[in-house]
DNA sequence: AGCACGCCGACT
DNA sequence: GTCGGCGTGCTC
């Protein structure tokens, strides 16, 4: 009786075998309902292998194969075998991830949509003018299209440049090759602006959308238009990279420096460096577009595995933002405005013109402290304050969510004199509000939009220009435009300037530029004031001249002397336990292990196992151990081995453990 | 991960 | 005398 080989959602490294009397080969890739332990269990069927290793009196028959979906294709089986082996994860667990929720019970792809699909005969409806491509748009497609078989290009083009447009050509070509595109973006909730246009310029072709708001029966329905090779297009968030797609012809990736790519829990898959792996295994083009690229992708430009892709200027006739520093050490500050600001606030006012002040910190205050005995509003689940919002009189920890009424003394030493310190965009709003009692201020914090309909509303007070200031955290700087917009002031920015983890700098000038962005994208030119205390930082000199390549040769530089990413690769083994010493031990532990491969140790570097930045998170410690390496083989060969006897320690029942390749924060 | 089996403390 | 703690081991 065939035998077939079923990948199970269990955290496993292993197959299960199991007997099915009437499977073929054809029913590799398909769904399979399984006995499993007492119960049963849904996973996928991967091999039909010629003999089994166990006794095949022990095996079980299957329950039942999900035929009408069709099987999931061998270069998708692929892609997750690489997935589960490249981070270390089990398979069966991949699947469970790259497969939406409710597949099995998904019915078979409606059949009503087949005359959108590129038909031949279907005559396009009238297509509106295609914008004129600007020089550079133009230079960028011809190289582009001059290339043939897998090849990595960085659109690299600051905002408004119109990397879109290069997207929408390119993907025009692949359509008319009659191939599929798979475009990913950051999140899908804040780019309709980019679906709509989309569908604008395909009306003739078949787009999904994938992303993890969708409703489970839309998203599993999704997935099987791509499967059959009915869309077209598939646009979606990081997800959407799991896609079957029986044509593929172009990858785009939008904003591909951004970090949401990397998934930050579970399996820590990054969508975009996926991504580039499906184009080579298909030998077809992947676009990565950006204006502040990552420094891992620009460094792969320079050394010639990606070919760079530059757009100069602004495709329309905005020019840049002036972006100017405003040095808050010799001015004084009125809580936390500089008279800079303040003045340049009254003057777009003046003339009726939007402006924005960014501050990257959402609630009133972060802090309530008793100056006489030292208490802060310490969160007693995390190694964090919690921050004082006034609206409703909590204070709230933005990590695990834990709340208390605001008290009216000191609770240790009763001291009725406590005070919030630092600031919030709260307290920012509340403040503009006295200096500018007649302007519309708007706040725009995930407090603020709490709902999408919530936001979608402030965007559209936004549009409608109702709203002469606005104040936004760093939800204001992804993917949308503000015609009326001339002014940004950015607050708080030197935080994140001397932050430990080597990779805060980079994400600085990421949030800055895309926030200065924001500015003077209609006619009116756009002015961005930084208020720092550093104005002589290299960062923002090279802000202020809007030079991302100087940038990135210094920070290239820097991470090159230290012998970071992307001149290292890194991985991280984290553990977390009630107590820390547990966590630290278990980590101890495998260091330990590591250290029995001395021929690999030379290659690999361990380093002992650390507190995590934020050691205490929702009542768990949190420790991790750092692996580095020069050469991604090394490191790769070095998991493999080590993560399996790192396996079999026998850890205290409630520590976890995990492990992430290609960490974004160390 | 579940979910069993399996031996040692405070209760109807 | 039992209910129940979580240690250990297995799942085709």
């Amino acid at each position: 009786m065939p035998v077939v080989r079923v990948a199970l959602p269990i955290p496993l490294p292993q197959l299960f075998d199991y007997l099915a009397e009437d499977a073929s080969a054809a029913d590799i890739g398909h769904c399979v309902r399984v006995p499993f332990g007492h119960g049963e269990k849904s996973g996928l069927i991967l091999a039909l292998p010629e003999r089994t290793e166990l006794d095949p009196a022990r095996l079980k028959p299957v329950a039942y194969i999900q035929r009408d979906v069709p099987a999931l294709p061998p270069d998708w089986i692929e892609l997750v075998e690489f997935t589960a082996c490249y981070y270390h994860a089990p398979l069966g667990e991949v699947i469970a991830l790259a497969l939406p929720p409710g597949l099995r019970r998904a019915k078979a792809p409606a059949k009503r949509r087949k005359a959108k699909t590129r038909a031949p005969d279907d005559a396009p409806p009238p297509a509106a003018a295609l914008p004129t491509l600007t020089a550079g748009q133009a230079a960028a497609l011809a190289t582009c299209c001059a290339a043939e078989g897998f090849a990595a290009w960085l659109l690299a083009g600051v905002t408004g440049s119109g990397k879109t447009e290069v997207y929408l050509r390119l993907a025009a070509n692949a359509l008319a090759a009659g191939k599929q595109v798979l475009m990913l973006v950051p999140e899908i909730a804040l780019t309709p602006q980019l679906e709509a246009r989309v569908h604008d310029r395909f009306p003739a072709a078949h787009i999904v959308s994938l992303h993890s708001a969708l409703a489970p029966g839309a998203r599993a329905r999704g997935f099987v238009q791509a499967l059959t090779g009915e869309a077209d297009i598939v646009l979606g968030t990081r997800l959407a990279v799991f896609a079957p797609l029986p044509r593929p012809g172009l990858f785009l990736i939008d904003e591909e420096h951004d970090a949401s790519y990397k998934q930050q829990e579970g399996i820590r898959y990054s969508a975009r460096d996926l991504a580039i792996w499906r184009a080579h295994q298909h030998g077809v083009a992947v676009v990565l577009g950006s204006a502040t690229p990552a420094l891992e992708s620009w460094r792969h430009a320079q050394d010639g595995r990606y070919r760079l892709l530059t757009l100069p200027a602004r495709a329309r006739a905005a020019a840049l933002p002036t972006v100017k520093t405003v040095d808050t050490r010799r001015c004084r500050l009125d809580e936390g405005f500089g008279p800079q600001l303040l003045a340049a606030l009254a003057a777009h006012l003046e003339r009726g013109e939007q402006s924005l002040v960014f501050l990257n910190r959402r609630g009133y205050a972060p802090v309530l402290s008793c100056p006489a005995c030292g208490w802060v509003s310490q969160c007693p689940h995390c190694s964090a304050n919690r921050v004082v919002h006034l609206a409703d009189r909590r204070l709230r920890c933005h990590h695990c969510g834990a709340e208390a009424p605001i008290p009216r003394a000191c609770p240790v030493c009763g001291n009725q004199d406590i005070h919030p310190y630092g600031y919030g965009t709260q307290r920012i709003e509340a403040k503009l509000k006295t200096l500018f009692p007649s302007a519309r201020i708007l706040r725009l914090d995930r407090d603020a939009a709490r709902t999408r309909a919530r936001w979608e509303s402030l965007l559209a007070t936004i549009a409608a220009g109702e709203a002469d200031i606005l104040v936004g955290t760093q939800m204001m700087a992804k993917g949308h435009d503000f015609p009326l917009l001339t002014l940004v002031g950015v607050l708080g920015a030197d935080a994140s300037l001397h932050a430990a983890d080597f990779r805060a700098p980079e994400r600085l000038f990421q949030q800055l530029m895309q926030v200065g962005g924001r500015a003077g994208r209609a006619e009116l030119p756009g002015e961005v004031l930084i208020q720092t205390e550093y104005p002589e930082h290299p960062l923002y000199r090279c802000l202020t001249r809007h030079d991302f390549a100087a940038f990135a040769a210094l920070e290239l530089d820097a991470r090159h002397a230290a012998a970071f990413p992307p001149f290292s690769f890194q991985a991280m083994l984290k553990a977390d336990a009630p107590q820390l010493a547990d966590a630290v031990d278990f980590l101890r532990q495998a260091r330990q292990l590591a250290a029995k491969y001395a021929h690999a140790t030379s290659a690999v570097r361990v380093f002992d196992p650390v507190p995590m930045r934020l050691t205490r998170l929702a009542r768990r410690e949190r420790a991790q151990l750092l692996l580095e390496a020069d050469r991604r083989a090394a490191l790769q060969d070095f998991l493999s081995r080590w993560l399996e006897e790192v396996r079999a320690l026998r850890p205290p029942r409630e520590l976890r453990w995990q492990v992430d390749v290609d960490p974004l924060e160390v």
